[in-house]
DNA sequence: AAATGTGAATTATTTCACAGCC
DNA sequence: GGCTGTGAAATAATTCACATTT
């Protein structure tokens, strides 16, 4: 019962928090659930719920709701929470040095395994237990490491000569902080953080709010 | 010419990207652009680029394009980046030091105005310029400074709490870093930015990626 | 009776395509 | 000829509504 219909990603991203939510009903000793319930705490219609999770396949009982736990566990399965993803950053200024403290990675299924930086003074340096290495030495520790996922965490100019090089290494994923549209080949998938532009369109809603 | 039809979302966070687009064709000398050249650059269609300024006038000329400087200053009164915003901290955690310590909010048309924790041994301690002040302060701080966007960077479970302190401090946006669905009343804005939400979805695709 | 699963209807967003202007 | 502005068409996402199951 894989997804025959593409899914939207708006689906994806709304299955981690009911995901999430079912951890913390779990805890509370509550064993079934309605969608309607489940939609209520994420300020969401009961209806997508239901189809959200009908993208993936059948998993209530009529009359009765959600199990809880096989739900939560039916979930984690479809969305990758079973394995382990190994993680670089790449830029270890402001951002990329916050990213490497964050300890919430483990958590959701991540590892930070490499850390590398253009700046030669930063190389072979510690941070959170990761050595800095040169951008160059990429290439071939990605593969060998078998990282799939890139947190690009360096300035606007150089994030798609970086993104060039990420892709002949091989990585899969790419996690862009840096304020610029990346080119990647088909099959590699970028997912675009832009904070600043995400604080921005607050100005508009304030102009526009009178 | 204001917008009398609505304008999506995702239509004002693409003008932002115009925007800054525009800037630095501006710095190189660029005097002219058009629609499917500055739609290329940000990987738009040509088509998308006119639309979205469609929703607001008309800025173009047939035949030549947009005159960059005209566009650029047109974009800015729009999107409101001809005013100042005041902006606080809420949660001084690992995430709220890091924004406290981000040196683009002024480029912005953001300024960080005060700071609140609810942890009684960081209070008046200053960080970088700003005194950390207890959360109860919010309520009288927040109007008599005129503060108007609020960054929560509090753990979970106490985001909807302090949310509705922000909000009887009369608050218009709160941008919410916690993996929490806040609830507030009509009128106020909440944009929500949640990295492990984010971070998650590409194990998602990890996974349906062979 | 209560709540699911799902086509159909609605609403939102993007793309197309072309008349009109410079 | 090149390029804008914009209705119309296409595509995507959400909501409705109801037959069906427990």
């Amino acid at each position: 019962m894989s997804p025959n219909k593409k899914v939207p990603e708006s689906t994806i991203s709304r299955l981690f928090a009911y995901l999430r939510e079912l951890g913390q009903l779990i805890e509370t000793g509550k064993s079934t659930i309605s969608s309607s319930e489940l939609g209520q705490r994420l300020n969401r219609s009961d209806a997508q719920v239901r189809k959200d999770l009908g993208y993936f396949g059948t998993f209530g009982v009529s009359g009765a709701g959600y199990d809880t736990r096989e739900l939560k566990k039916a979930l984690g399965k479809i969305l990758g929470k079973d394995k382990v993803w190994k993680v670089c950053v790449v830029g270890t200024g402001h951002l990329g040095s916050a990213l490497l403290a964050y300890s919430g990675f483990s958590k959701l299924g991540l590892k930070i395994t490499a850390a590398f930086d253009t700046d030669i003074r930063k190389i072979s340096k510690n941070l959170e237990g990761v050595t800095i290495q040169a951008i160059d030495e990429l290439r071939t520790a990605i593969p060998r490491k078998n990282i799939s996922i890139a947190l690009l965490a360096v300035p606007a100019h150089e994030a798609q000569g970086v993104t060039d090089e990420l892709v002949k290494a091989g990585i899969k994923c790419i996690m862009n902080f840096a304020p610029a549209a990346l080119n990647v080949p088909e099959g590699i998938k970028v997912k675009n953080i832009d904070l600043s532009r995400e604080l921005e369109t607050l100005s508009y809603f304030l102009v526009n709010s009178d």
